[in-house]
DNA sequence: AAGCTAAATATATTGCCTGAACAATTATGG
DNA sequence: CCATAATTGTTCAGGCAATATATTTAGCTT
């Protein structure tokens, strides 16, 4: 019904061939083109003549000095050409929009972090236009820090903490982050031409957490992002769900559906425990002051840590009858007490389900939505790196 | 770090553009070699050479007979060539495998069912190889039906009620249908040849009522397959959500997670009102007397009917609060008498969840799996008809 | 019958991959 | 030290598939 994309020309094939070249250099330090004629399939000429191409374009560059360290195997033969990726060609911005604090990582097409800024908001309610002021302002700061600047970013990924839906749009009606999302991609665009890749945190977390953090390759994997509030972000068979209108995985109701007063659900138990909401300092001082006293013996901190296992035990055994993912992951300003609970809340799971997923602790701290926010972008910049334009 | 499929040679055009031209013939009628340039952004000599190339191989044919009705507009020029869909160039079986009966369908390449066939066991816990004997006879009997014969069968869809992994397979250890998933496409394809592609019936049910349902056209939709017990067939973006291990949607254990007994589940509460297990006649009998009794004002029919409701609602929000679909659709044995309980449902749902879906009834009735079985069927062999060979 | 128009065909050109012949460069073994 | 084997790089004809442009065809109009 609808028009198709575009005619398959031959350009088609070259920008396939292009794709898979790049992408086998881009995961493994240096390739040759023998290399790459068994990963592609290709023919040497074939491989030769792509490479040439996308050494013009600037995403790779030929190592020249054919260094003397040939270890392992002492091949004989013509030495091969090599290819590394540019990693220095572009580079991409991660950025984690909260309630409080912003916070923009900058990375290279390797996913090294090279900078990182943050500021805190002069108060919670400031008008849009302010808050994307200080957004500018981290990311401009993080991409001096990293020793680059605007012109050499190839996309942003930004992580928030409400429904966006796969376009990277907010439901303008839900939270006052609808009215954000617009302007924000549209002062990025304009100040800096910037693509901004709007995401959800909890969404982002999941993509840093399968990037580098303990769900390392797992592709069907559920990171719960407890702070604040509780979030979900669902990677199924690798790809994030978002549902219609990017809501899936947002369970600020769960505690009614549980059948548990609204000031005993996981979110309220967290905030007691973590302190009365706001920044992570205070809170974290109140929950190590919990596991303390636990660790005491104190028996009203150890029912609290029991009642908390169980309502963890049983989110996550009701992700596990929706969602079958290998792995739940908890991050966010819990994790980092959460270890405690986890033999708990493993050894409880096959009463509440019959697939029990493994259960971690995200190592990301902090960095979680960061991480995910720059692997987003990279996906973006990897996916469409033949259609972007590289500005030396 | 694996060998990449195939290198792209130029093959690979005419593959991909001979897709877009038979899925654009596919959803049209007839197509004319214009109408196809439109849609495919492909030059008329292209088009052409695609047509004359689909034809040999027998997925179209053409129109000899330049039908004097020309309506609408009364085009002056050339006449066009036109182009329709070979839809008896093959056929696909749709199996739905239940605890008690098996039946099959046999649908032409448009979708159209031209024969239908289903059979009971003997019993509920013969042998593997009887149960596959019964499938046979259901395909073929199906098959003869449709005035064909089991050579034509490109490829069939089978549905069961376990959960099957996205490769086609059971957890063994799960239940004694993983004996069953390996046993059947063996003998099958030693018997016929046929392809077999197993699946979970919930989840061939929500790719029937997107296709034929009420959720035509809908991409976020869960379907709830209630019969003997409840399952969710979930399509995300159009895709089907299989989990780890394709448990994903298995909520037997629901009601425990709910904090429910489990003689006060809804799988209890279906089972307790559409009579005691087993076959589906007894069971809609008593199903009918407690919508009877109800609608008559018996205080106790309408209690039950208001727990249904609100169990209902809390699965779905539940649902919805994780998924996030665009629309539930119920389905299986207990449909028939749901719709009565939309409005109760839909009125409760915004408690619950702050993304209420919308709710509808299945119109398939027992077709809901067969039907879905087709659907996956015909994606198959969508999907891959330029590598299936036609047998004439 | 002449003219118009949209569709089909014919021909030349281009992009891209393959395959085979040929050249280059190193290790190894006498 | 030189010949040989092994490995890689380079070049060029050949084929497939798409585009572009010009030419022909088939039906309708007047």
């Amino acid at each position: 019904m609808k028009p198709t994309a575009g005619a398959a020309t031959p350009r088609l094939l070259r920008r396939v061939n292009a794709q898979a070249v790049l992408g086998f250099i881009r995961s493994t330090d240096v390739a040759t083109g023998t290399g790459l004629m068994a990963h592609t399939g290709l023919t040497r000429a074939s491989v030769i003549a792509v490479c040439e191409d996308l050494i013009r374009r600037g995403w790779i560059r030929e190592l020249e000095a054919r260094d003397e360290e040939r270890p392992g195997n002492p091949r004989k033969g013509r030495p091969a050409r090599r290819f590394e990726l540019n990693s220095r060609a572009g580079f991409v911005l991660g950025i984690d929009i909260g309630a409080a604090t912003t916070t923009a990582a900058v990375a290279d097409l390797r996913g090294s972090v090279l900078g990182r800024s943050s500021e805190s908001f002069r108060a919670a309610d400031i008008p849009a236009a302010e808050r994307i002021d200080v957004v500018d302002r981290v990311c401009r700061q993080a991409l001096e820090a990293a020793g680059t600047d605007a012109r050499q970013v190839l996309a942003a990924g930004a992580g928030i903490a409400a429904p966006v839906d796969r376009d990277g749009n907010v439901l303008v009606t839900q939270h006052f982050w609808g009215l954000f999302d617009v302007g924000l991609r549209a002062a990025l665009k304009e100040l800096h031409g910037w693509t901004v890749l709007l995401e959800n945190d909890a969404n982002l977390a999941a993509l840093g957490e399968r990037w580098r953090g303990s769900g390392a390759g797992v592709d069907d994997l559920v990171v719960l992002l407890a702070g604040e509030r509780l979030g979900a972000g669902v990677l199924e068979s690798g790809r994030l769900l978002h549902g219609r209108s990017g809501a899936a995985g947002e369970m600020g109701y769960l505690d009614m559906v549980e059948g548990v007063g609204s000031s005993d659900g996981i979110a309220s138990l967290a905030r007691q425990w973590s302190a009365a909401g706001g920044g992570a300092a205070g809170g974290t001082v109140s929950a190590r002051r919990v596991f303390a006293d636990a660790a005491a013996g104190d028996p009203a901190a150890l029912a609290i840590l029991d009642r908390i296992s169980e309502r963890m035990a049983r989110v996550i055994a009701t992700v596990a009858s929706f969602i079958n993912p290998e792995q739940v992951v908890i991050g966010g300003a819990v994790a980092e007490s959460a270890g405690v609970l986890l033999p708990g809340i493993t050894a409880l799971l096959p009463r509440f389900t019959a697939t029990p997923p493994r259960v971690t602790v995200s190592p990301l701290g902090d960095a979680i939505v960061t991480m995910g926010a720059i692997r987003h972008a990279l996906d973006y910049v990897e996916a469409n790196a033949l259609e972007l334009e590289l500005r030396g």
